[in-house]
DNA sequence: GATACCATTTTGGGATACCAGATCGGTATC
DNA sequence: GATACCGATCTGGTATCCCAAAATGGTATC
């Protein structure tokens, strides 16, 4: 199974043949969710031919799609990976808010929340066992989990892009096991509120959750900007 | 002027030399938009190829953005213009909702509430003697400038894919004068919320908008079904 | 040593050739 | 007349080639 943070975007069903764009696509996204290629790096259309071995027209597709995505950026007549932007952190905190609050009240009003099951079994599958990888892939998916809940594709569609271009930074944050833990109780106490058909408390835990995240988060980053420039991480400032 | 509903996504600004990608994905999106090609309908690459006098590289990369743009979808191995569908103008309200109403409670929220004055004189640019073409794009764009004046770029990204993928929807729509001018009104009066500061009934009166909005459009739309599809738009039940 | 200059290389943008699989017609068979 | 079959045609997927513009690097000049 793929632990990587990438997984947060996996790859079409295993099993399908999966055509060249989708390849490099995903590979690439990996590499990029994954650090092996730093934020701000260069990237050219003919290193990235070679390195996965396709020709520039499904390397162009992937391309395009990783630019919407936000994880790619033209720059000027080129390339570059996304940097890592506190002030885009802060602004997509905001994003998450709306999207998420919005998903688990309607996943409150539902009749149906059996699926809230589903989502707290993925948590307690964590344990101080569980590698840090694991522990930040079901970190993700939680949310975008919560939102699928709600049948709402754009709300889940919005949630899943902003995880993504999360997804990086969080992983450069150092977390001890103390966040670890706190992030986990919050999680299951926004299932509690959503399993108990209570949207307010839901939201309230929820507005709280993502900003505490947020707040954690940049502080990390601060912390350790000039760490991640030595390591050849392009951070903007916010 | 550009006054077709594809002014929405306005090309890059003029007297810029636009590339064949460029020019492609604009002149498609306007025929989509504009419903110069029907909802439902096969596309070619071979087509829009000779259509445009592009090869088929421009060709495809302007069909990756479209199909993100949710303009277009694959139909197994070729490509559709995306239908009418229903259900999906009802969850496009909500995902609006969440995200215009975080947008307005930022803007009503800053210090510098210029901007507002700006939209208000664009609404100000319609009278009677206003094409409806005009009254079409200033509704469109009123939602996107106020969600502009927020600063935060994810809530502007979502709120403008939104309007692009009601655009056809409410081209579609049978307005009468009352309704065009009850919606200017109600523009107007979220506006002098803001202007005031008044988060929570900008919030309020924003929120209704919606809702109304949504509600007249599927109402004509669903009396209009069988006209639409006598047309040859496919039109997707709610 | 700094700088202006020019040839070379590299880049992304575009056009085209080729392929495998799907589709579509027409025909032969029952 | 319905149906099974088969070849021509069309489709998107891919590889490859060409081009103009931009970056690069070395060199001559001051």
């Amino acid at each position: 199974m793929n632990l990587s943070p990438a997984a947060v975007n996996a790859a079409p069903e295993s099993g399908t043949t999966m055509s060249q764009m989708q390849n490099v696509e995903s590979q690439l996204r990996e590499m990029i969710l994954g650090l092996e290629i730093g934020p701000g790096e260069r990237l050219t259309e003919r290193w990235i031919e070679s390195r996965f071995g396709a020709s520039r027209t499904p390397v162009r597709a992937a391309l395009l799609r990783l630019e919407t995505e936000g994880l790619i950026a033209r720059d000027g007549r080129g390339w570059t990976v996304a940097p890592i932007n506190l002030a885009e952190l802060g602004q997509i905190a905001v994003y998450r808010e709306a999207v998420e609050v919005a998903a688990v009240r309607l996943t409150a009003a539902l009749e149906d929340r059996s699926g809230i099951e589903v989502i707290a079994a993925m948590l307690d599958s964590c344990d101080a066992d569980t590698p840090r990888e694991e522990w930040h892939r079901v970190g993700l998916d939680f949310h975008i989990e919560l939102a699928r809940l709600s049948g709402n594709e754009f709300l889940l569609r919005g949630v899943r892009d902003a995880m993504t271009r999360l997804s990086r930074a969080r992983w450069l944050e150092v977390r001890d096991q103390a966040a670890l833990g706190r992030a986990w109780a919050e999680h299951h106490a926004i299932l509690a509120a959503v399993r108990t058909g209570d949207a307010a408390q839901a939201a309230r835990l929820l507005s709280a959750h993502i900003a505490g995240s947020r707040d954690r988060l940049l502080t990390s980053l601060r912390d350790d900007r000039r760490g991640l420039r030595a390591r050849g991480f392009a951070v903007v400032a916010a």
